[in-house]
DNA sequence: AACAAGATTGGAACGTTGTTCCATAGTCTC
DNA sequence: GAGACTATGGAACAACGTTCCAATCTTGTT
Protein backbone atom coordinates (compact mmCIF):
# COMPACT_ATOMS: atom_id res chain seq x y z
CA UNK A 1 0.00 0.00 0.00
CA UNK A 2 1.57 3.48 -0.69
CA UNK A 3 1.00 6.31 1.06
CA UNK A 4 -1.69 8.99 -0.10
CA UNK A 5 -0.69 11.74 -1.66
CA UNK A 6 -2.78 14.03 0.19
CA UNK A 7 -0.96 17.32 -2.25
CA UNK A 8 -3.87 19.00 -3.71
CA UNK A 9 -3.07 19.05 -7.36
CA UNK A 10 -4.18 21.90 -8.82
CA UNK A 11 -7.60 21.21 -10.23
CA UNK A 12 -8.36 24.16 -11.98
CA UNK A 13 -6.82 27.04 -12.16
CA UNK A 14 -10.29 29.17 -11.19
CA UNK A 15 -10.41 26.78 -8.39
CA UNK A 16 -12.42 27.97 -5.01
CA UNK A 17 -10.45 27.75 -2.16
CA UNK A 18 -10.76 29.24 1.54
CA UNK A 19 -7.99 31.82 1.08
CA UNK A 20 -9.53 33.27 -2.51
CA UNK A 21 -12.92 33.61 -0.71
CA UNK A 22 -11.11 35.60 2.09
CA UNK A 23 -9.19 38.04 -0.07
CA UNK A 24 -12.57 38.47 -2.06
CA UNK A 25 -14.60 39.18 1.15
CA UNK A 26 -11.72 41.44 2.27
CA UNK A 27 -12.00 43.20 -1.40
CA UNK A 28 -15.81 43.60 -1.08
CA UNK A 29 -15.37 45.12 2.79
CA UNK A 30 -13.03 47.64 1.47
CA UNK A 31 -14.69 49.05 -1.17
CA UNK A 32 -18.15 48.55 -0.41
CA UNK A 33 -18.21 48.78 3.67
CA UNK A 34 -19.65 46.39 6.26
CA UNK A 35 -22.85 46.04 4.99
CA UNK A 36 -21.98 45.10 1.24
CA UNK A 37 -20.66 41.92 2.66
CA UNK A 38 -23.20 39.35 1.23
CA UNK A 39 -22.98 35.50 0.34
CA UNK A 40 -24.72 36.98 -3.03
CA UNK A 41 -22.13 39.66 -3.58
CA UNK A 42 -19.36 37.08 -2.79
CA UNK A 43 -20.69 34.53 -5.27
CA UNK A 44 -21.07 37.07 -7.72
CA UNK A 45 -17.61 38.68 -7.52
CA UNK A 46 -16.16 35.22 -7.19
CA UNK A 47 -18.78 33.78 -10.51
CA UNK A 48 -19.80 30.73 -8.55
CA UNK A 49 -23.23 30.20 -6.12
CA UNK A 50 -23.39 30.80 -2.63
CA UNK A 51 -23.40 26.46 -2.07
CA UNK A 52 -19.65 26.35 -3.33
CA UNK A 53 -18.75 29.06 -0.73
CA UNK A 54 -20.38 27.08 2.38
CA UNK A 55 -18.14 24.36 1.09
CA UNK A 56 -15.23 25.81 2.26
CA UNK A 57 -16.12 28.03 5.02
CA UNK A 58 -19.07 27.15 7.74
CA UNK A 59 -20.30 30.33 8.06
CA UNK A 60 -20.43 34.79 7.92
CA UNK A 61 -19.21 34.71 10.95
CA UNK A 62 -16.02 32.50 10.78
CA UNK A 63 -15.79 34.55 7.34
CA UNK A 64 -15.21 37.24 8.93
CA UNK A 65 -13.12 36.08 11.85
CA UNK A 66 -10.72 34.31 9.06
CA UNK A 67 -10.94 38.29 7.22
CA UNK A 68 -9.96 39.93 10.17
CA UNK A 69 -7.14 37.57 11.19
CA UNK A 70 -5.81 37.91 7.60
CA UNK A 71 -5.59 41.83 8.59
CA UNK A 72 -4.58 41.18 12.20
CA UNK A 73 -1.61 38.51 11.14
CA UNK A 74 0.25 40.80 9.05
CA UNK A 75 0.15 43.61 11.83
CA UNK A 76 1.19 41.18 14.68
CA UNK A 77 3.42 39.53 12.53
CA UNK A 78 6.04 42.69 10.96
CA UNK A 79 5.49 44.16 14.91
CA UNK A 80 6.54 41.27 16.56
CA UNK A 81 9.53 41.10 14.14
CA UNK A 82 10.38 44.40 14.76
CA UNK A 83 10.23 43.99 18.20
CA UNK A 84 13.14 41.28 18.46
CA UNK A 85 15.57 43.93 17.04
CA UNK A 86 16.54 45.72 19.92
CA UNK A 87 13.38 48.19 20.91
CA UNK A 88 12.22 48.84 24.47
CA UNK A 89 8.90 46.82 25.56
CA UNK A 90 7.40 50.34 25.36
CA UNK A 91 8.52 51.23 21.91
CA UNK A 92 7.18 47.70 20.58
CA UNK A 93 3.70 48.17 23.13
CA UNK A 94 3.26 51.38 21.35
CA UNK A 95 3.76 50.23 17.56
CA UNK A 96 2.22 47.59 17.85
CA UNK A 97 -1.38 49.26 19.17
CA UNK A 98 -0.38 51.88 16.30
CA UNK A 99 -0.31 49.31 13.97
CA UNK A 100 -3.80 47.40 15.04
CA UNK A 101 -4.87 51.46 14.75
CA UNK A 102 -3.95 52.24 11.34
CA UNK A 103 -4.88 48.53 10.15
CA UNK A 104 -8.66 49.66 11.40
CA UNK A 105 -8.14 53.04 9.78
CA UNK A 106 -7.15 51.18 6.45
CA UNK A 107 -10.02 48.72 6.84
CA UNK A 108 -12.81 50.03 9.21
CA UNK A 109 -15.08 46.73 9.68
CA UNK A 110 -11.65 45.27 11.11
CA UNK A 111 -12.45 47.28 14.45
CA UNK A 112 -15.80 46.72 14.17
CA UNK A 113 -15.24 42.26 14.19
CA UNK A 114 -12.72 42.60 16.65
CA UNK A 115 -14.95 44.03 19.48
CA UNK A 116 -17.79 41.41 18.81
CA UNK A 117 -15.81 38.37 19.05
CA UNK A 118 -13.35 38.37 21.92
CA UNK A 119 -12.26 34.88 21.40
CA UNK A 120 -11.44 35.09 17.61
CA UNK A 121 -7.50 34.28 16.44
CA UNK A 122 -7.42 37.81 15.78
CA UNK A 123 -7.54 38.94 19.27
CA UNK A 124 -5.69 35.99 20.47
CA UNK A 125 -3.06 37.44 18.38
CA UNK A 126 -3.06 40.57 19.85
CA UNK A 127 -3.56 39.74 23.56
CA UNK A 128 0.03 37.58 23.07
CA UNK A 129 1.65 40.73 21.48
CA UNK A 130 0.91 42.65 24.21
CA UNK A 131 1.12 40.35 26.83
CA UNK A 132 4.66 39.25 25.62
CA UNK A 133 6.23 42.82 25.72
CA UNK A 134 4.49 43.67 29.32
CA UNK A 135 6.25 40.41 30.73
CA UNK A 136 9.23 42.07 29.04
CA UNK A 137 8.63 45.54 31.15
CA UNK A 138 9.45 43.21 34.29
CA UNK A 139 5.49 43.62 35.27
CA UNK A 140 5.38 40.59 38.01
CA UNK A 141 3.52 37.81 36.88
CA UNK A 142 0.33 37.72 39.28
CA UNK A 143 -0.20 41.66 37.37
CA UNK A 144 0.57 40.61 34.12
CA UNK A 145 -2.72 39.63 33.12
CA UNK A 146 -4.82 42.50 34.42
CA UNK A 147 -1.72 44.82 32.69
CA UNK A 148 -1.99 43.12 29.26
CA UNK A 149 -5.96 42.61 29.12
CA UNK A 150 -5.94 46.51 29.55
CA UNK A 151 -3.78 47.33 27.35
CA UNK A 152 -6.15 44.55 25.12
CA UNK A 153 -9.32 46.25 26.36
CA UNK A 154 -8.45 49.87 25.80
CA UNK A 155 -7.72 48.74 22.17
CA UNK A 156 -10.49 47.20 20.76
CA UNK A 157 -12.35 49.68 22.96
CA UNK A 158 -11.51 52.55 20.79
CA UNK A 159 -10.85 50.38 17.39
CA UNK A 160 -14.81 49.42 18.16
CA UNK A 161 -15.61 53.30 18.40
CA UNK A 162 -13.65 54.65 15.96
CA UNK A 163 -14.50 51.92 13.41
CA UNK A 164 -18.34 52.60 14.43
CA UNK A 165 -17.65 56.36 13.46
CA UNK A 166 -16.21 55.51 10.14
CA UNK A 167 -19.12 53.24 9.29
CA UNK A 168 -21.26 56.39 10.19
CA UNK A 169 -20.01 59.09 7.49
CA UNK A 170 -18.23 56.23 5.08
CA UNK A 171 -19.59 57.92 2.01
CA UNK A 172 -21.22 61.58 2.62
CA UNK A 173 -18.49 63.09 4.59
CA UNK A 174 -14.81 63.31 5.71
CA UNK A 175 -13.62 62.59 8.58
CA UNK A 176 -13.74 66.25 9.77
CA UNK A 177 -16.83 67.56 8.69
CA UNK A 178 -18.38 64.43 10.33
CA UNK A 179 -16.78 65.35 13.71
CA UNK A 180 -17.46 68.95 12.90
CA UNK A 181 -21.25 68.07 13.07
CA UNK A 182 -21.07 65.87 15.86
CA UNK A 183 -19.41 68.75 17.78
CA UNK A 184 -21.85 71.42 16.55
CA UNK A 185 -25.19 69.12 18.02
CA UNK A 186 -23.13 68.48 21.44
CA UNK A 187 -22.35 71.61 21.83
CA UNK A 188 -25.97 72.57 22.04
CA UNK A 189 -26.47 70.36 25.35
CA UNK A 190 -27.90 71.22 28.49
CA UNK A 191 -24.57 73.32 30.08
CA UNK A 192 -26.10 72.38 33.38
CA UNK A 193 -26.25 68.73 32.69
CA UNK A 194 -23.95 68.38 30.43
CA UNK A 195 -20.81 70.73 31.05
CA UNK A 196 -17.97 68.57 29.92
CA UNK A 197 -19.21 67.20 26.97
CA UNK A 198 -19.51 70.75 25.82
CA UNK A 199 -15.99 71.48 26.38
CA UNK A 200 -15.25 68.46 24.23
CA UNK A 201 -16.81 69.68 21.47
CA UNK A 202 -14.83 72.87 21.45
CA UNK A 203 -11.98 70.69 20.56
CA UNK A 204 -13.48 67.58 18.92
CA UNK A 205 -12.85 68.51 15.40
CA UNK A 206 -9.61 69.43 15.28
CA UNK A 207 -8.71 66.49 17.24
CA UNK A 208 -6.28 64.07 15.95
CA UNK A 209 -7.46 60.52 16.57
CA UNK A 210 -4.11 58.26 16.50
CA UNK A 211 -2.46 60.81 18.77
CA UNK A 212 -5.10 60.89 21.09
CA UNK A 213 -5.15 56.87 21.10
CA UNK A 214 -1.66 57.05 22.01
CA UNK A 215 -2.01 59.02 24.62
CA UNK A 216 -4.25 56.89 25.84
CA UNK A 217 -1.12 53.47 25.66
CA UNK A 218 1.23 56.42 27.39
CA UNK A 219 -1.39 56.59 30.28
CA UNK A 220 -1.84 52.87 30.89
CA UNK A 221 1.93 52.49 30.47
CA UNK A 222 2.61 55.20 32.95
CA UNK A 223 -0.06 53.46 35.07
CA UNK A 224 1.79 49.99 34.71
CA UNK A 225 5.02 51.65 35.47
CA UNK A 226 3.57 52.37 38.84
CA UNK A 227 2.67 49.17 39.59
CA UNK A 228 5.78 47.67 38.43
CA UNK B 1 -59.83 81.33 18.02
CA UNK B 2 -58.46 78.87 21.57
CA UNK B 3 -54.99 77.60 22.06
CA UNK B 4 -54.92 74.24 21.79
CA UNK B 5 -54.83 71.82 24.68
CA UNK B 6 -51.53 69.69 23.47
CA UNK B 7 -52.00 67.41 26.62
CA UNK B 8 -52.60 63.90 25.54
CA UNK B 9 -56.02 62.51 27.28
CA UNK B 10 -55.49 59.36 27.57
CA UNK B 11 -57.18 57.78 24.70
CA UNK B 12 -57.15 54.08 25.59
CA UNK B 13 -55.60 52.18 28.94
CA UNK B 14 -53.28 49.76 26.30
CA UNK B 15 -52.57 52.98 23.76
CA UNK B 16 -49.41 52.25 22.64
CA UNK B 17 -46.00 54.57 23.58
CA UNK B 18 -42.36 54.81 23.24
CA UNK B 19 -42.15 54.19 26.78
CA UNK B 20 -43.89 50.96 26.43
CA UNK B 21 -41.98 49.46 23.42
CA UNK B 22 -38.69 50.32 25.26
CA UNK B 23 -40.05 48.69 28.12
CA UNK B 24 -41.00 45.10 26.28
CA UNK B 25 -37.99 45.68 24.17
CA UNK B 26 -35.82 45.78 27.43
CA UNK B 27 -37.82 42.54 28.92
CA UNK B 28 -37.33 40.46 25.62
CA UNK B 29 -33.59 41.10 25.39
CA UNK B 30 -32.83 40.40 28.97
CA UNK B 31 -35.18 37.26 28.69
CA UNK B 32 -34.29 35.70 25.43
CA UNK B 33 -31.06 37.50 24.18
CA UNK B 34 -30.16 40.02 21.65
CA UNK B 35 -31.12 37.63 18.54
CA UNK B 36 -34.58 37.51 19.69
CA UNK B 37 -35.25 41.07 19.62
CA UNK B 38 -37.54 41.34 16.38
CA UNK B 39 -40.19 43.06 15.46
CA UNK B 40 -42.59 40.42 15.02
CA UNK B 41 -41.49 39.28 18.74
CA UNK B 42 -42.00 42.77 19.57
CA UNK B 43 -45.53 43.01 18.23
CA UNK B 44 -46.45 39.74 19.74
CA UNK B 45 -45.61 40.70 23.26
CA UNK B 46 -47.67 43.97 22.82
CA UNK B 47 -50.51 42.76 21.11
CA UNK B 48 -50.38 44.93 17.94
CA UNK B 49 -48.44 45.00 14.17
CA UNK B 50 -45.08 45.92 13.95
CA UNK B 51 -46.24 48.91 11.78
CA UNK B 52 -48.07 50.30 15.03
CA UNK B 53 -44.61 50.36 16.73
CA UNK B 54 -42.84 52.10 13.50
CA UNK B 55 -45.14 54.49 14.62
CA UNK B 56 -43.54 55.34 17.50
CA UNK B 57 -39.92 54.27 16.69
CA UNK B 58 -38.10 55.53 13.62
CA UNK B 59 -36.10 52.02 13.28
CA UNK B 60 -34.30 49.00 15.43
CA UNK B 61 -31.05 51.04 15.80
CA UNK B 62 -33.10 53.66 17.72
CA UNK B 63 -34.66 51.06 19.67
CA UNK B 64 -31.85 49.41 20.91
CA UNK B 65 -30.51 53.00 22.04
CA UNK B 66 -33.27 54.22 23.79
CA UNK B 67 -33.17 50.69 25.57
CA UNK B 68 -29.63 51.22 26.31
CA UNK B 69 -30.03 54.66 27.18
CA UNK B 70 -33.13 53.52 29.74
CA UNK B 71 -30.64 51.35 31.08
CA UNK B 72 -27.55 53.57 31.78
CA UNK B 73 -29.44 56.62 32.80
CA UNK B 74 -30.65 54.86 35.83
CA UNK B 75 -26.21 54.17 36.22
CA UNK B 76 -25.63 57.42 35.58
CA UNK B 77 -27.86 58.78 37.58
CA UNK B 78 -27.72 56.89 40.84
CA UNK B 79 -24.08 57.43 40.59
CA UNK B 80 -23.81 61.08 39.77
CA UNK B 81 -26.26 61.78 43.21
CA UNK B 82 -23.05 59.94 45.06
CA UNK B 83 -20.56 61.85 43.93
CA UNK B 84 -22.55 64.68 45.31
CA UNK B 85 -22.36 63.35 48.36
CA UNK B 86 -18.68 63.86 49.30
CA UNK B 87 -16.65 60.97 47.30
CA UNK B 88 -13.03 61.31 46.13
CA UNK B 89 -12.63 61.68 41.83
CA UNK B 90 -11.36 57.93 41.89
CA UNK B 91 -14.00 56.65 44.41
CA UNK B 92 -16.81 58.16 42.15
CA UNK B 93 -15.10 57.00 38.89
CA UNK B 94 -14.31 53.54 40.13
CA UNK B 95 -18.27 53.62 40.93
CA UNK B 96 -19.59 54.80 37.59
CA UNK B 97 -16.85 52.28 35.83
CA UNK B 98 -18.47 49.52 38.33
CA UNK B 99 -21.82 50.56 37.85
CA UNK B 100 -21.53 50.35 34.26
CA UNK B 101 -19.31 46.49 34.42
CA UNK B 102 -23.03 45.59 36.77
CA UNK B 103 -25.48 46.78 34.56
CA UNK B 104 -23.92 44.84 31.50
CA UNK B 105 -23.33 41.68 33.13
CA UNK B 106 -27.54 42.00 34.36
CA UNK B 107 -27.93 43.07 30.66
CA UNK B 108 -25.30 41.64 28.43
CA UNK B 109 -26.82 42.76 24.90
CA UNK B 110 -26.03 46.71 26.71
CA UNK B 111 -21.98 46.01 26.19
CA UNK B 112 -22.73 45.02 22.73
CA UNK B 113 -24.77 48.44 21.72
CA UNK B 114 -22.33 50.74 23.67
CA UNK B 115 -19.48 49.46 21.66
CA UNK B 116 -21.16 49.67 18.28
CA UNK B 117 -22.55 52.93 18.08
CA UNK B 118 -20.37 55.70 19.65
CA UNK B 119 -22.21 58.63 19.22
CA UNK B 120 -25.75 57.42 20.93
CA UNK B 121 -26.43 58.76 24.17
CA UNK B 122 -25.81 56.45 26.69
CA UNK B 123 -22.66 56.88 25.81
CA UNK B 124 -22.16 60.56 26.03
CA UNK B 125 -23.72 60.06 29.38
CA UNK B 126 -21.01 57.77 30.51
CA UNK B 127 -18.40 59.95 28.92
CA UNK B 128 -19.97 63.19 30.94
CA UNK B 129 -19.73 61.24 34.33
CA UNK B 130 -16.18 60.59 33.64
CA UNK B 131 -15.30 63.82 32.49
CA UNK B 132 -16.75 65.47 35.28
CA UNK B 133 -14.30 63.66 37.74
CA UNK B 134 -11.61 64.03 35.81
CA UNK B 135 -11.90 67.38 36.08
CA UNK B 136 -12.64 66.89 39.59
CA UNK B 137 -9.32 65.42 39.90
CA UNK B 138 -7.26 68.39 38.92
CA UNK B 139 -6.24 67.22 35.73
CA UNK B 140 -4.86 69.87 33.70
CA UNK B 141 -7.87 71.48 30.83
CA UNK B 142 -5.77 69.89 27.62
CA UNK B 143 -4.89 66.56 29.29
CA UNK B 144 -8.61 66.29 30.30
CA UNK B 145 -10.23 65.07 26.59
CA UNK B 146 -7.30 61.71 26.46
CA UNK B 147 -7.90 61.06 30.06
CA UNK B 148 -11.91 60.83 29.95
CA UNK B 149 -11.61 58.94 26.31
CA UNK B 150 -9.02 56.47 27.49
CA UNK B 151 -10.96 55.84 30.42
CA UNK B 152 -13.89 55.56 28.19
CA UNK B 153 -12.49 53.29 25.96
CA UNK B 154 -11.54 50.68 28.21
CA UNK B 155 -14.51 50.77 29.83
CA UNK B 156 -16.81 50.43 26.25
CA UNK B 157 -13.35 47.51 25.57
CA UNK B 158 -14.22 45.61 28.05
CA UNK B 159 -17.65 46.03 27.68
CA UNK B 160 -18.10 44.58 24.42
CA UNK B 161 -15.92 41.89 24.92
CA UNK B 162 -17.80 41.01 28.27
CA UNK B 163 -20.92 40.76 26.58
CA UNK B 164 -20.19 39.06 23.76
CA UNK B 165 -18.68 36.23 25.88
CA UNK B 166 -21.99 36.67 28.19
CA UNK B 167 -23.49 36.00 24.45
CA UNK B 168 -21.55 33.40 23.33
CA UNK B 169 -22.07 30.85 26.23
CA UNK B 170 -25.78 32.17 26.64
CA UNK B 171 -27.96 29.03 27.78
CA UNK B 172 -25.58 25.95 27.73
CA UNK B 173 -23.44 26.85 30.31
CA UNK B 174 -22.39 28.98 33.22
CA UNK B 175 -19.71 31.22 32.54
CA UNK B 176 -16.64 29.22 35.08
CA UNK B 177 -17.61 26.05 32.78
CA UNK B 178 -17.43 28.43 29.37
CA UNK B 179 -14.06 30.00 30.61
CA UNK B 180 -12.97 26.38 31.50
CA UNK B 181 -13.62 25.26 27.48
CA UNK B 182 -11.80 28.59 26.74
CA UNK B 183 -8.82 28.06 28.62
CA UNK B 184 -8.41 24.68 27.59
CA UNK B 185 -8.41 24.94 24.21
CA UNK B 186 -5.90 28.05 24.67
CA UNK B 187 -3.59 25.66 27.16
CA UNK B 188 -3.36 23.95 23.77
CA UNK B 189 -1.43 26.12 21.72
CA UNK B 190 1.87 25.80 20.19
CA UNK B 191 4.03 27.04 22.99
CA UNK B 192 6.30 28.76 20.96
CA UNK B 193 4.19 31.11 19.48
CA UNK B 194 2.05 31.85 21.95
CA UNK B 195 3.80 31.49 25.63
CA UNK B 196 1.81 34.22 27.22
CA UNK B 197 -1.76 33.02 26.23
CA UNK B 198 -0.75 29.99 27.42
CA UNK B 199 0.27 31.64 31.19
CA UNK B 200 -3.12 33.28 31.05
CA UNK B 201 -5.00 29.85 30.33
CA UNK B 202 -3.64 28.68 33.37
CA UNK B 203 -5.40 31.45 35.13
CA UNK B 204 -8.51 32.16 33.29
CA UNK B 205 -10.75 29.93 34.58
CA UNK B 206 -10.64 31.37 38.37
CA UNK B 207 -10.33 35.13 37.59
CA UNK B 208 -12.88 37.74 38.71
CA UNK B 209 -14.16 39.73 35.96
CA UNK B 210 -14.96 42.43 38.32
CA UNK B 211 -11.52 42.29 39.81
CA UNK B 212 -10.22 42.17 36.47
CA UNK B 213 -12.10 45.32 35.32
CA UNK B 214 -11.53 46.94 38.65
CA UNK B 215 -7.88 46.59 38.16
CA UNK B 216 -7.65 48.13 34.70
CA UNK B 217 -9.40 50.98 35.96
CA UNK B 218 -6.94 52.08 38.69
CA UNK B 219 -4.31 51.55 36.35
CA UNK B 220 -5.32 54.07 34.42
CA UNK B 221 -6.10 56.05 36.84
CA UNK B 222 -2.22 55.83 38.35
CA UNK B 223 -1.60 56.80 34.47
CA UNK B 224 -3.61 60.00 34.91
CA UNK B 225 -2.28 60.99 38.53
CA UNK B 226 1.63 60.35 37.19
CA UNK B 227 0.39 63.43 34.28
CA UNK B 228 -1.83 65.35 36.72
C1' DA C 1 -75.38 64.83 16.17
C1' DA C 2 -72.92 64.68 12.14
C1' DC C 3 -68.84 65.49 9.80
C1' DA C 4 -63.97 66.08 8.26
C1' DA C 5 -59.12 65.70 9.46
C1' DG C 6 -55.67 63.88 11.61
C1' DA C 7 -53.64 60.29 14.75
C1' DT C 8 -53.03 55.58 15.52
C1' DT C 9 -53.51 50.75 14.69
C1' DG C 10 -52.85 45.86 12.82
C1' DG C 11 -51.41 43.03 9.46
C1' DA C 12 -50.31 42.00 4.65
C1' DA C 13 -46.67 42.48 1.44
C1' DC C 14 -41.86 43.45 -0.32
C1' DG C 15 -37.15 42.91 -0.86
C1' DT C 16 -33.03 41.08 1.19
C1' DT C 17 -30.49 38.19 4.02
C1' DG C 18 -27.98 33.72 5.84
C1' DT C 19 -28.33 29.10 5.24
C1' DT C 20 -29.73 24.46 3.46
C1' DC C 21 -30.57 21.23 -0.12
C1' DC C 22 -29.72 18.87 -4.16
C1' DA C 23 -28.78 17.59 -8.80
C1' DT C 24 -24.75 17.75 -11.35
C1' DA C 25 -19.88 17.71 -12.64
C1' DG C 26 -15.05 16.88 -11.87
C1' DT C 27 -11.26 13.98 -10.05
C1' DC C 28 -9.04 10.09 -7.97
C1' DT C 29 -8.50 4.96 -6.73
C1' DC C 30 -9.25 0.41 -7.96
C1' DG D 1 -14.90 1.97 -16.70
C1' DA D 2 -17.11 1.75 -11.90
C1' DG D 3 -17.59 3.55 -8.10
C1' DA D 4 -16.43 7.02 -4.23
C1' DC D 5 -15.34 11.20 -2.74
C1' DT D 6 -14.73 16.21 -3.63
C1' DA D 7 -16.48 20.24 -5.28
C1' DT D 8 -19.75 23.30 -7.71
C1' DG D 9 -23.79 26.38 -8.85
C1' DG D 10 -28.19 27.70 -8.19
C1' DA D 11 -32.88 26.94 -6.51
C1' DA D 12 -35.50 27.02 -2.35
C1' DC D 13 -36.57 28.19 2.57
C1' DA D 14 -37.33 30.62 6.67
C1' DA D 15 -36.62 34.81 8.96
C1' DC D 16 -35.73 39.51 9.17
C1' DG D 17 -36.37 44.90 8.88
C1' DT D 18 -39.14 47.85 6.74
C1' DT D 19 -42.97 49.88 3.93
C1' DC D 20 -47.64 50.27 2.71
C1' DC D 21 -52.39 50.69 3.35
C1' DA D 22 -57.09 50.02 4.64
C1' DA D 23 -59.54 50.38 8.82
C1' DT D 24 -60.43 52.47 13.26
C1' DC D 25 -60.29 55.80 16.89
C1' DT D 26 -60.01 60.61 18.59
C1' DT D 27 -60.49 65.36 18.28
C1' DG D 28 -62.25 69.82 16.85
C1' DT D 29 -65.79 72.20 14.11
C1' DT D 30 -70.22 72.96 12.59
Amino acid sequence: MRLMTKIRTERRADALSKERIVEAAIAILDQDGEGALTFRALAARLATGSGAIYWHVADKQALLAAATDHVIARVTALVTAKAVSGATPQEAIRALALGVFDAIDAHPWVGGQLSRDPFQYAVLRILEGVGGQVQALGVPQQAQFNAATALMSFILGLAGQYAAGAEFHARDMDRTTALRAVAAKWAQLDPIEHPFVRQVAAVLPEHDDREQFLAGIDLILAGIESVR
